[in-house]
DNA sequence: GTGGAATTTGAAACCGCTTTCAAATTAGCC
DNA sequence: GGCTAATTTGAAAGCGGTTTCAAATTCCAC
């Protein structure tokens, strides 16, 4: 009765009173069970009660409380998201996607945000787990190996952008290796010699692969790899914006950059136009990521595009896969370069 | 017995057993009843005894079950986000305050996208509706008020952008008028007479703010309204350089634009630089709602800036006195106008 | 028709937590 | 120390579903 005791004894609004399957059933007149199975299609029931099952419902405007629901039959049908900053516009493209994927198959995302920080991360998934979601995905996260794995005996995990072992874990690992690499071979194949390179954050895997890719094409291309020419910034704006003027302070000579992601090209080319040079007349720039809005800047950028939303897609198909018990096969694109405006060739 | 037919007989991962209350109540030697109190604060218990609970929860590393509390305490403890496009980054900047501001209070949110269409939308919020919600914050809405007090009988409604009436509605209505005004007023004192308009979607009740906003500047200043000066757009990079290509297409002769936000701006930007016109020798340009990257743009965009995370943080705020039951107090900030680099003054 | 296998059903036992209600303690006071 | 009033506690009844288990039907072949 506690629910009954409304705070407002016979108040105009009127808590509607909440339909449960018990009177869906009386309605129908049938038991709680059957309607149940009908809902879930658990079992095989006569076609007349079917119908008077859905006619009931109907009527009623019968909606299932999800809470009980999850309490009886252990599963929440809701997924965790991890994401490190939910207004970034990488991560929000990834969400769009993993969004839609869920609510395809009638799962809910829950997203939380880490803000690159493994106690806020570690804050989020305790926060998760205790709504007991039926998996989580981590797109990228800052927590060492060990503690996924442990954290995968409870709820079964998909990673993106790093390869962790484990019976329970799922990755996807987008190497960025391998687009760092075809974005500093184009400056090369364009005749560029002089090429910085503003890198992500230093300690985290992803940023790592993309100096790898960076390095890997100027050493096949038997260019010195000059260490004044590289910079780490933060992945925002802002930081591109001062990792391109302390390259210019320094002095450094470069007739060419390949930033590790979009945002900080976007910093990049205002520094840039700030002293006066243009690009791509005067340096030439290349990106990672292939925002949305890299198609306007000015100029547009030439840029390493990889399907973000392709990849939200897969980890969230890879995603009920795995909860539902079914072999997740993942297949994850290569990545392309989107030449645009922000680069010429050399001479 | 459902739950211990473990799927795997006697495999590696051993399904870690659940910790439930009643075995802390055990393990703390009291009843569950006891522990529950104590957990919640919902009665005075004796110290001894909160002292063994709190061990026992410790030891156990106990984490209460969100669905069988929802279950039974009829609150779900989380909040319904509505929103058009989780990944613009318009909302992604909002839903970045709101996700911060419900969980400093323990409500996880559900965000949810409409895809700015009603249908959308309804199914996004039957959605939110069957997992109980306890409320429902709706940034920008398509749906008619009719649709919304009947919703909001259901569960408690934060509105921003606009204003309906309703017993458990809160409006959070950031008007846009005075800020489109602002931006126009603000071209208009740099000597600016024909002052081209990018809109928004036309029909939508924010869009038609801020062009009332242009208008009621132009008239102020005794500029003659031009119906060839403004067009609509669709608040995306894309519609705002088909935008401005109609505009010069057209002839039409102007030498500011008041964009109704920044992302058209970006596209009318691209366009002006396509034609060889320089922001903003040849042309002003100001958007509207002063996104993070406006800031790095080239040139960096003067726009009229109203904190849209302080939006989303009174909302947070505001959705949790409402379900708590206390009477919110809505403060919104005005709008201010951001002056950077995208405008100069005219002779 | 009839017997037995195969289906369809409903009753009842949970899932894990909150809350009521009354019993058991403890405190307060003469 | 004894009696009542105020606290602190635990037993038990839900919350709204799912699933087991056995009873009730229906089916089929003889």
């Amino acid at each position: 009765m506690r629910r009954a005791d409304a705070e407002q004894p016979a108040q105009s609004g009127a808590e509607p009173p909440t339909v449960t399957l018990e009177m869906v059933a009386r309605e129908a007149g049938v038991s709680p069970s059957t309607v149940s199975r009908i809902l879930n299609g658990t079992a095989r029931v006569r076609d007349t009660k079917v119908r008077a099952v859905r006619a009931a419902v109907a009527k009623l405007q019968f909606m299932p409380n999800n809470a009980a629901r999850s309490l009886a039959g252990g599963r929440s049908m809701s997924i965790g998201v991890v994401t490190q900053a939910i207004d970034s516009p990488f991560y929000g493209e990834a969400l769009a996607a993993i969004e839609k994927g869920l609510l395809r198959s009638n799962y809910s995302a829950l997203f939380v945000s880490g803000h690159w920080r493994e106690s806020d991360e570690r804050k989020c998934i305790d926060h998760l787990v205790s709504r007991r979601v039926d998996g989580i995905i981590l797109v990228t996260s800052c927590l060492p190996d060990a503690e996924l794995q442990r954290l995968s005996r409870t709820v079964p995990l998909i990673l993106t952008g790093r390869q962790v072992e484990g019976e329970r874990i799922q990755c996807l690992d987008a190497d960025s290796t391998p687009g760092a690499r075809l974005a500093t071979d184009y400056l090369i194949g364009q005749g560029h010699k002089r090429i910085a390179c503003i890198g992500g954050p230093v300690n985290h895997p992803d940023a790592e692969q993309r100096l790898d890719g960076y390095k890997a094409a100027l050493s096949a291309a038997r260019i010195a790899y000059a260490k004044q020419l590289v910079v780490a910034g933060d992945y925002s704006d802002a930081g591109g914006y001062a990792a391109m003027n302390r390259l210019l302070d320094a002095g450094a000579q470069f007739t060419a950059v390949f930033a590790a992601n979009d945002q900080m090209a976007y910093g990049a080319m205002l520094a840039l136009h700030r002293r006066g040079l243009v690009v791509p007349r005067d340096v030439s720039v290349v990106g990672f990521d292939d925002l949305p809005t890299s198609s306007f800047t000015i100029p547009p950028l030439t840029t390493v595009h990889r399907g973000i939303a392709e990849v939200g897609d897969s980890a969230a198909e890879a995603m009920i896969e795995l909860v539902e018990g079914r072999a997740p096969r993942v297949r994850l694109g290569g990545a392309t370069l989107a030449v645009r405006e922000s680069t010429r060739p050399l001479r």
